[in-house]
DNA sequence: GCTGCGCAGGAAAGCGCTTACCTGGCCTCG
DNA sequence: CGAGGCCAGGTAAGCGCTTTCCTGCGCAGC
């Protein structure tokens, strides 16, 4: 890919894309200068209209002989055309432009995953940019994609509880909806376009129903990060169940983590040294709850006999752990590949909001509670 | 990020970018002109060049009240850059060419994390592709990356057993070298370039030599893709320790996966079958050794007690798995970032290689035999 | 034999930006 | 009081490509 906006610091970090801000080292080094295509056209003999043509198989007929000079004067030059100029020349807009909090989370693979799928079926080009949560980044990559022209972008993750950031957000996404371009998000409710909802109040709530069901009273979470909305609607859903069942879930027993398996294991120590009666963790990812078996694990607590785990996203790591996670999935890969196709293709005029359904999965790591 | 290059087809996936070759559906949709720096420039009443100074903050100096102007103009037209214009305009270089395998392959993400730091350091780009394992998806990024003007091309995971597509390759990175790009390879010695050279072989000693100490005599090997020089020079240092110790390696107990999960559970399937006294289990990278653990799971035979498993690689998962996976260490992110300096720092005539130590990582999936 | 048409190929106008170079106003100095 | 400098700002020449439009050729038709 490729970046730069700003002229000053303010670089963030890209999955792909990393922003080049700098004037490093890259005085002209030794070497011949890159051929260009009027090389390549003195060279076959030709006008530079005509290279073009050839080695853009433009419908306009070109001759066999010189097409024959062009090719091989390609050939010989070592010939690359270069992007930027051919991009500003059409106007093309093909490339899409992605936002996610972290590729390296399998969350986002997995996300990502059905992105690349859709977007490479209609040959188009992915920018993924990873924010880290930050929504000072997320901004600027916005800009940063609206100067690349990509065709669309596409918003993955959580939103956050911040007004201020939302407005200014989506005063820039409109601004960009404005000039043609296409706009689609994943697990946010707070942008007013098209979006891919995975249904996380309910799949909360199949879990918090799934812990009644075994009969567990004294409930720890480990929830996610306290800005995010998907901790809220997750907290929610579980809340609920729990509540239908006449359970209750006291502050102290919820403990903020970061979506990280770390501090998916501190918050469960912490919690277990508060309440040392808990008899089910429910973390609100995957990650976080294999950090939660890896801390009962090092205290020597039995899963699922003392105390029971619980999962949300089901990634595929879930499976691999021991004992395997019992967990709610998401349909992260299905996600994507909605979430890509709403963006390009283009049509209708309301927006549209595709809902995903959870799912319960039942794997090794809970079980009733202890007597 | 960007991408196109040949007319047709051959749309190769890209982690980070992708290919836009088609003229899909972007027909120019309804809605404003996006803003140029001239509509900027005639809004606040000053030359283009004007605007241009103000907005990257060149150091030629600009009144403040025009400066005013200007920016005041930027904001209402929420004016962003067109990247690609000003790519061509300085001729800047920039940006930073990455070809993995695999990004969401965790070997390939921790190298990526550290090719990320570096390059986000000195305020690059980073553009990521993923060949898949494809030489000819490599190649044709090659081609791709030259065309988006990149300053550097990183070449991550194994080369190929393929003496046409490693001239092939040469010749094209040679001539991108010769336009003053810069060129890194991590892990293959074909490339006569700079290099960071994780030491695969000396590590599969280290791991034949554990094996051995631990006393096992009838060792199975889950080997990765044969064409891979990694495999080759894993299973050589492998053999190389066996033979110290008078231990075999028969050419039935080395089944060649693809260096993933499920591969590495059938062909631990295949090597039980075939052999069903081993008691170890060498798998050339972790992802197997993990589909190994899985598949013994399911076969009820108890690790370490039964049969010990070893991996490759040590990935963070390594330690998550159950029982936590011994190990051959390999610096993964140093190794990116060691790449991503070698490749920025321009300096230097001859080729310079470093080799990074492999380091043996004991964990809870191996043990001694059973008797 | 002359006009008209079809067609391959070329000339040139941008795409949106940067930047070297030029201009005109003001201040300073002799 | 006039010449020389300095400086903010503008003019215009590209960056490397695509594409419209035009040219000049060879042919058929009257």
């Amino acid at each position: 890919m490729t970046c730069t906006n700003h002229a000053a610091a303010k670089v963030p970090h890209c999955g792909t894309v990393a922003l080049a801000v700098n004037d490093a080292a890259d005085a002209t080094r030794e070497g011949t200068r890159v051929a260009t295509l009027s090389d390549v056209a003195r060279r076959a003999g030709v006008s530079p209209a005509t290279a073009s043509r050839v080695i853009n198989g433009s419908s306009k007929p070109v001759t066999d002989e010189l097409r024959e000079r062009v090719l091989q004067a390609v050939a010989e030059l070592q010939y690359v055309p270069n992007a930027h100029a051919q991009l500003l020349a059409r106007s093309h807009r093909g490339a899409v432009g992605v936002i996610v909090h972290d590729v390296s989370d399998p969350y986002f693979s997995e996300i990502t995953r059905g992105l690349q799928r859709v977007a490479t079926d209609q040959g188009r080009l992915l920018m993924i940019c990873n924010s880290y949560r930050d929504p000072d980044r997320e901004l600027e990559y916005v800009e940063l994609l609206r100067g690349q022209q990509v065709a669309a972008i596409i918003l993955a993750g959580s939103g956050y509880h911040d007004a201020d950031f939302t407005t200014l957000l989506n005063g820039k996404l409109a601004a960009y909806e404005a000039t043609g371009g296409r706009v689609a998000v994943i697990g946010r409710h707070e942008h007013s376009g098209d979006a891919v909802m995975p249904d996380n109040r309910d799949g909360a709530r199949l879990l918090g129903q799934e812990i009644c069901r075994l009969g567990h009273r004294r409930i720890g979470v480990v929830a996610g990060p306290r800005v995010l909305t998907t901790t809220t609607d997750r907290l929610t859903g579980l809340r609920e169940a729990l509540a239908e069942h006449g359970r209750q879930l006291p502050d102290q027993l919820v403990r903020y983590a970061d979506f990280d398996r770390d501090s998916g294991a501190e918050a469960t120590a912490a919690l277990l040294d508060a309440e040392p009666g808990l008899t089910a963790i429910a973390a609100l990812n995957d990650s976080m709850a294999i950090g939660a078996l890896s801390l009962l694990r090092s205290r020597a607590v039995a899963v699922p006999d003392q105390v029971s785990v619980f999962g949300f996203d089901d990634m595929p790591m879930a499976r691999d752990v021991t004992p395997a996670l019992t967990t709610i999935r998401l349909p992260l890969v299905e996600m994507g590949a909605r979430a890509m196709a709403l963006a390009l293709d283009g049509g209708s005029a309301g927006p549209r909001v595709e809902s995903l359904a959870a799912e319960l999965v039942r794997r090794d790591s809970s079980g009733p509670p202890p007597h």
